[in-house]
DNA sequence: GATTCTCCATACGGTTGCGTATGGTGTCAC
DNA sequence: GTGACACCATACGCAACCGTATGGAGAATC
């Protein structure tokens, strides 16, 4: 008899998440992916919400700290920071493709879930803003930039998901190379 | 008795899409929106699913030609065209957002679905690419920077979508100049 | 006013999924 | 080995929804 932990029945959500959003979330259909039966979930959650507000805590908690962490002691220089960032956060990864949009969409039809969406992007947008602030672009201008620089990067994720081309290495620089203009 | 027309049907159908994307589009729970029973729905269309494809048939036929028309013949300037299509459909509608982010994230689970939105975009980027030829932009460069305005336009609508700031004139207007500049 | 056609209500069977209740199986502690 | 505990299977009631079958109401046609 297959024993599953706590852990191995989020993990498992996620990879169904990835194929079929929030849609894919179901008791009974995730069961059975993982080779048992509801009985398991039940034992590890109350209830499907509960499942749902796991999965995106953990995004919320990976969606920041991950990335952020990995630019911030990357080089001295704040614009080649700023260029890693952007680099780093558009590589193609359908895995996260499919997480970033998969939250986005869930969120226009739940509160809770927009709202953990809403205090992602703050974040960072703050970090990305604190880098052109270093950099030299005034608190005004800084701020529209890096709004500038996230809805791209939203449209990106959408853009891929829905099989267009990935943005080259070249698209993305000579963005870059927009948003540390002084001005 | 209320009778209810086929389009009747579709607009309401557009209505409950935008309030919950395609999750939304249910017979019975439609039937009951509308006032009537299933028995309308189903002298109307074949199933489920052929509600679902009128409704992007109309999205595929709307999402192009709407906006281009009323472009077209505005200016005989390329880039005054190109800042007013920036802010046409910048602007900010819940409307056109739930639905642009609906099919969207239709898209992301449905070959059908993606195949349109993917005819769409293609339609809009040939538009937005020969007006930056149109004002002197190298093709190349012309392509680059029609697929960036296009995310930044897709990433406008997720952001909105889940509650963000819109996008404000003066940002949209720094934006195109950038996208115009000669370079 | 009988016929016909359009549109719809109702009833039905079938599927999928939620959540609960209950008991069973394996694994430790001792 | 006997509790105790963690984990799971099974069975059940319930709800939502799909699609079909059938007949009825109303308007139009003649």
């Amino acid at each position: 008899m297959r024993k599953l932990s706590r852990h191995e029945w989020i993990a498992g959500s996620f990879e169904a998440f990835c194929e079929g959003g929030v849609d894919a979330l179901r008791v009974e259909p995730l069961a059975k992916r993982l080779g048992v039966t509801k009985g398991s979930f039940y034992h590890h959650f109350a209830n499907r919400r509960a499942l749902h507000m796991e999965l995106l805590g953990e995004w919320e908690r990976l969606g920041t700290s991950q990335i952020i962490d990995d630019i911030s002691d990357s080089s001295p220089d704040a614009s080649d920071r700023l260029r890693k960032l952007a680099h780093e956060t558009m590589r193609s990864d359908p895995f996260v493709d499919a997480i970033e949009t998969g939250v986005r969409s869930w969120a226009a039809t739940d509160r809770e879930v927009s709202a953990a969406v809403a205090r992602v992007d703050e974040r960072r947008l703050a970090f990305a803003e604190a880098l052109l602030r270093e950099i030299g672009i005034p608190r005004a201008l800084a701020k529209r930039r890096s709004m500038l620089l996230y809805r791209v990067l939203i449209g990106e994720f959408m853009w891929r998901t829905a099989g267009g081309p990935i943005m080259s290495a070249r698209e993305i620089d000579e963005f870059v190379d927009h948003l540390i203009v002084p001005r």
